[in-house]
RNA sequence: UCCCGAAUAGCUCAGCUGGUUAGAGCAUCUGACUGUUAAUCAGAGGGUCGCUGGUUCAAGUCCAGCUUCGGGAGCCA
């Protein structure tokens, strides 16, 4: 058995009393021939190998470089160093694997910029910051399964390939295996699907929701969480080409159920990452600070990362409907100064000026939108009593803007009909779905929750692109 | 896709209104030192100035196109 060893993270909480251990990381810096920082993913926090002078040969020295991996004995004992409080005396140092000074790419004292450890993506988790990103992405992955697990929702594997183009959602992603250069076309021209690998096309889905939907009807509660795919030539810091959203569907829920999940949901999430995570939070609050110092005041956050945080958890979420938030913006000295780029009247689409100018000027909290315009929503949203709104909810979060997008359905087969001939859905394509309607229909609700956009919010970085391991966005599909 | 900005050593950046051999800090390598904490000290190596074309006696510097990156907008989660 080759794993003997004991994690860092481990170590640094225990007794230093002398007893023996055997610890296994990589080098993240060497001083003096005789101080080793090593690092093994379990915590940020480094421990500091000491080993005596004349304790190791010429060539095992030279071979200590930043980025080798090492096999450690020694004992534990109380630092006789100030920067920590225990240490490892080293009886032996085993190179496991070198790393030559001269090619790696990841030198740290260099502090490299975020847009440079982008490009060695495949390395970037060696370092602080990215470290601590995706320790927190993995909590907050955790905590989405077990608040569902928790509250008994099932766990639905909804499909990654679908041939449904339904949802409205975006542009998609064609699945195929047809010859690119010469497909089978049908006698107008058109390319044969038929002969497709499915027998028709086929696409990497946009959305689990509509097959959500159909487990609800059978579980009464369940939630997806898988990748999820858009084609939209999209280049902002808050879109992927390809990324991992949350959605649960409940049977049994209205609009309002579905507002106190949702937001019952996040603050879960939140309070796992702040009570497992700390020390990375800490860690990225610091480094947002400073990120925030090389900004002109006005553009500074008025709270640091781990009080908005708190923040969050201990203050609801600002509910008002769509047409409470329009004549919140007419009212505004921004609107009547002239600030807003585009137009404020009931029909639009809240623009993310509109949306900040919301979270974060007026209410400076998360705020729920709800009610809006039938016509800008998707053709599942249930019509209001008023005829022209739908039960639709937006939960906007300052910084970041739409984290949450969810509505309660329309369960009157009808109305269903009505609205997606009305917005040229096809109805024909779409008999699975409404057969939800036609046998045993019930009031129900979801949402969907992109997950970056909360690993973006809750550790502070500025750009989706460091908070996935290796992000897919347009002209990019490295690693 | 649109608007703005950027691209100079492995990294982070200087390089002014065009003018000899393109600089700094860090990293790397060599040596010294040895309880260091971004260790310190001395020395060395390291560049097709993103690509293509143009203007000019002369282009890292000016112009055009392209590529990539960053910020903002749209689309959205």
């Amino acid at each position: 058995m080759f794993n003997t060893r004991t994690k860092i993270k481990t170590l640094l909480a225990q007794e230093a009393t002398g007893q023996e251990v055997i610890v296994m990381g990589w080098v993240r810096s060497f001083r003096n021939n005789q101080f080793i920082a090593l690092n093994d993913g379990s915590t940020n926090n480094n421990l500091q190998i000491v080993t005596e002078l004349g304790l190791l040969d010429e060539n095992t020295l030279k071979r200590i470089t930043t980025g080798a991996s090492l096999k450690v004995v020694g004992e534990l004992i109380p630092s006789l160093g100030k920067g920590q409080k225990v240490e490892v005396k080293a009886k032996t140092v085993e190179v496991l694997g070198d790393c030559d000074g001269e090619k790696y790419p990841l030198q740290l004292k260099n502090r490299p910029s975020l847009e440079y450890l982008r490009e060695v993506a495949h390395l970037r988790f060696r370092t602080n910051t990215f470290g601590a990103v995706f320790r927190v992405r993995h909590s907050l992955a955790f905590a989405v399964h077990k608040f569902f697990n928790d509250k008994g929702f099932v766990y639905l594997h909804t499909p990654i390939v679908t041939s449904s183009d339904a949802e409205g959602a975006g542009e998609m992603f064609r699945v195929t295996t047809l010859p690119l250069d010469n497909p089978p076309r049908k006698e107008d021209g058109s390319i044969d699907f038929a002969e497709d690998f499915f027998g028709k096309s086929a696409n990497l889905t946009v959305s689990g929701q509509l097959e959500g939907e159909l487990g609800a009807m059978a579980f009464s509660d369940i939630y997806t969480f898988g990748p999820t795919f858009r084609a939209e030539n999209s280049n902002t810091t808050r879109h992927l080409a390809e990324f991992w959203m949350i959605e649960p569907e409940m049977a049994f829920y209205d609009i309002e159920d579905n507002m106190n999940l949702a937001e019952e949901f996040i603050r879960y999430i939140i309070r796992h990452a702040m009570e497992n995570n700390r020390e990375d939070l800490e860690f990225l609050a610091q480094r947002l600070a400073e990120e925030e110092k090389q900004l002109p005041q006005d553009k500074r956050s008025e709270m640091g990362l781990i009080e908005k945080l708190e923040f969050v958890l201990n203050n609801n979420f600002e509910r008002i409907t769509y047409t409470d938030a329009i004549n919140i913006l007419l009212d505004s000295p921004a609107y009547k100064k002239k600030k807003f780029q585009y137009e404020v009247k009931w029909g639009i689409d809240l623009q993310s000026e509109h949306e900040r100018y919301l979270v974060e000027k007026h209410f400076k909290k998360p705020v729920i939108v709800t009610g809006y315009p039938a016509a800008i929503k998707a053709f599942y949203m249930r019509m209001n009593d008023d005829g022209k709104t739908v039960a639709a909810m937006d939960i906007l979060a300052p910084g970041i803007g739409e984290i949450v997008g969810g509505s309660q359905r329309e369960e009157r087969l009808e109305k269903l009909v009505q609205r997606m001939e009305d917005m040229h859905v096809p109805v024909d394509e779409m008999q699975w779905y409404l057969d939800t309607r036609r046998y045993g229909s019930v009031p129900h609700a979801g949402f969907g929750l992109g997950f970056e956009r909360m690993v973006q919010f809750v550790t502070g970085m500025g750009n989706i692109r460091d908070v996935i391991p290796f992000a897919r966005t347009p002209k990019n599909c490295e690693f």
